[in-house]
DNA sequence: TCAACAGTTCCGAATTTCTGAACTATGGAA
DNA sequence: TTCCATAGTTCAGAAATTCGGAACTGTTGA
């Protein structure tokens, strides 16, 4: 197992974090994530209701959430804690995640889309 | 040639422009169409400075822009004028495009987003 | 040592993206 | 009108990306 790569922030592109959520899976398990606070494990967040992601594709959403700055992974005994990078990204970019959220009507707090 | 689509404001999904620019190419574009003001031409717009789009892939570009309903394209004699849809979209997904353009203008190298 | 579990990696199939070439639409000149 | 130049679109095959089942890895507990 290869180990998990998480950019610097100063290393964070714009373009990537557009791209990871652009996916309506991938901002669905972000949107829970920044929603629960807690870490969140993968398979905890693998069911969106309407349909259970499969596991290898679960992982790979991680992955680019991942890699594009978006969330920080850690390996704790069996399972992986995820959380979000929130704060910080709101200092390199200000509002943009927040805006996404808002925009997708799953800030937390907010009534909910889904 | 087929009629240009425009989505109307209420039809605009959020994946649709995250994914529209998080391509480098088209969030360049979006950009100077953006900063310009008045509407800028398909060809004006081609050269990236480290590489000219080929005039095929800049018509899909566009087309991506315009059907995820960030600009407005109207044809005017024997070019195409473009423009975004910033006030619509400000009003639709609040601080949005904002936060997209100034994180985009932060990058080293980049022109100032505004 | 072994089994169970959480998640990753591999790899082939399906889908999407890219772009050169051909085509269409418009305007101007003869 | 006819012809040409220009701006952009469409088409189609190649290249790249995404998806997901199956096999694998790493960890814990028995």
């Amino acid at each position: 197992m290869r180990p998990l790569f998480h950019p610097a922030l100063e290393d964070i592109k714009p373009e990537a974090i557009l791209y990871a959520l652009s996916d309506p899976e991938r901002l669905a398990i972000f949107a829970k994530l920044a929603g629960a606070g807690g870490g969140g494990t993968c398979s905890a967040l693998a069911d969106l209701g309407d349909r259970v992601i499969p596991k290898s594709s679960l992982s790979n959403h991680f992955k680019v959430l991942r890699e594009s700055g978006l969330i920080r992974s850690e390996r704790q005994g069996v399972e992986m804690r995820n959380q979000t990078r929130c704060t910080e990204l709101d200092e390199r970019f200000p509002g943009l995640i927040r805006a996404i959220l808002t925009a997708y009507g799953q800030l937390p707090g907010q009534p909910k889309a889904d």
